[in-house]
DNA sequence: TCGGTAACTCACCACTTGGTACATAAGAGG
DNA sequence: CCTCTTATGTACCAAGTGGTGAGTTACCGA
């Protein structure tokens, strides 16, 4: 919100306000409290995570929680606002346009995988949010209906092999969308209960790159079949 | 865990344990008490379930969770265990020896995909104990390492796929197991957050048959491959 | 019929929870 | 230099939290 950096002023504190120096900064304060309180949600849920705790944790006290945000409900809600910012913002950098359809598809399969696996306490708050019937995020306008930019990229890939006859040309691109998330997002998602039943850790790095290779597999061989 | 279920003996109690006649017995208090953790814990996550909440509902008293199963934790602990019990002895039914390599594999894959739909509340179950990361799962003698079975139906249909030159040699049973099972949770597991987002509803009964064909086209393509 | 024990009830508690009233200090601006 | 707003810290609270002490009743076996 209140959007002052301290890059005004080149005086003293303003150029010493990277040590330990405890000025009074609302911009550094506020962020600093969603930082802590994301950790703390994607570690133990909405109701598992304490504002005691959350407090604890902060340079500042639980007052400045209460003074920015209201209440546990709505650190929780802009807590959400800016992990799916932060994941948009990263999807909208896809470039794939210049490849051809299926080394295309390979690649934005393979980058939705990466990322799943570079933020996995994004994954958490999605479960988390799951488990609460998507409640905060419907209710935050700047949330809901915000469409992954991904679907769109994978609408044209689509197209273009549709055209090339390269694809089967009754493939629906949120389908294929979502059999990718399924795949990425299921892998940090479960991967506790999965390894303790199948004694297998998806994330384990030496098989990554089947992993990886496996996903983009697997789509291709569904676009291309028959 | 203590299992003795009213079989041993057929006396009076056990066949007159349907009305509303506030007879003691102690199996019923027992099942009571996980039936409504079970619908409590998997609706509000274990942080977020209240042992007094769940005790309102009951028609015994909170006593009696503390009598029965010694403490909230053991209680989840319980209702967690009857959950995958009641889960495996399902699957353990799947009979697909008597078909052809494709035709099992599309069987194998949509009663999984029949089976995640008719069990929500135990995909709820599954994914909070993700967020715990499967602390408690891991810490039950009576789950950890207790491998699903489907895994080796698919194992020996793989073979006989192999086998009949119909499918590659080089695919993996709990890869594709592993596929089936992302496809299945995510539809139930990501089902608010993802109509929240795209606005589609992934259990919406109407796209139903859609999605099963789409599971089943998705792994035989990937099987038979080139 | 008559204990003895398993099943059950009720009132209660120590502590944590999210949340707040109130005092205060740091700066910006005049 | 003063003042007024914004940012911050301290102390505290009422409602709920998981958990229990201690007594009471139903029922089975002898």
């Amino acid at each position: 919100m209140t959007a002052r950096r301290p890059e005004s002023e080149p005086c003293t504190d303003a150029a010493a306000a990277r040590p330990a120096e405890r000025t009074r900064d609302a911009d550094r304060t506020r962020a600093e409290i969603l930082a802590v309180a994301t950790a703390e949600f994607a570690d133990r849920g909405y109701a598992g995570a304490r504002v005691n705790e959350i407090a604890e944790k902060l340079s500042t006290t639980k007052r400045m929680i209460y003074y920015y945000f209201g209440g546990k409900e709505q650190l929780y809600v802009a807590v959400l606002e800016q992990a799916y910012g932060r994941i948009r913002a990263l999807e909208q950098q896809v470039d794939v346009e210049h490849l051809e359809p299926v080394a295309a598809i390979r690649e934005l399969a393979g980058l939705t995988f990466d990322h799943h696996e570079a933020h996995p306490e994004f994954i958490r708050l999605v479960s988390i949010e799951n488990i609460h019937r998507a409640a905060h995020l419907a209710g935050s306008p700047a949330l809901a209906g915000l469409a992954d930019p991904a679907v769109d990229v994978l609408g044209a890939i689509l197209r273009r092999g549709r055209d090339d006859e390269l694809f089967r040309d009754d493939v629906d691109a949120l389908d294929v969308h979502q059999v990718i998330s399924a795949f990425c997002v299921f892998r940090t998602a479960n991967r506790h209960t999965f390894r303790a039943i199948f004694d297998r850790d998806m994330l384990d790095p030496a098989t990554r790159a089947h992993q990886r290779k496996l996903l983009g597999d697997l789509v291709v061989a569904h676009l291309t079949a028959r």
